[in-house]
DNA sequence: TGCTTGACCGACG
DNA sequence: ACGTCGGCCAAGC
């Protein structure tokens, strides 16, 4: 299992309630600009006891990647709306939801 | 081995 | 508001 992994999922810990944060956006932060695809192998190979928040995650577009009418899919717009997060038909609107961070390189673990 | 497949993205027409 | 293309690269087969 890759390092990177790890890196990828510290940064997707820290998306705080209420906000979203997109593939690419996570990628970068974790140190590894141009890698959207990264954050969502991380995300599949997640091991549950992570706990992680793992529905705050949408792609550039705002929309869930997740295929629709997938439980999952389901599960995580409901979890964003439960979460104070409102859509717009199918989409979220990034200008508002997207999580600011602070510095763009995190620590590790 | 090599080829295909993704929880993607930005640029361009 | 599309659809296409190229970049990216770990996994799976």
């Amino acid at each position: 299992m890759p390092e990177a992994y790890a890196r990828i999922w510290a940064v997707v810990r820290r998306i705080p309630p209420g906000r979203v944060a997109t593939y690419g956006q996570i990628a970068s932060a974790a140190g590894f600009p141009k890698r959207p695809r990264l954050t969502g192998q991380a995300l599949a190979h997640a091991p549950d006891h992570l706990d992680l928040p793992w529905h705050r995650v949408v792609n550039a577009q705002g929309r869930i990647a997740l295929p629709d009418g997938s439980d999952a899919g389901r599960q995580q717009r409901r979890r964003l709306q439960a979460e104070g997060v409102q859509f717009e038909g199918p989409r979220i609107d990034l200008a508002r939801y997207r999580w600011q961070m602070r510095s763009p390189a995190p620590v590790i673990d």
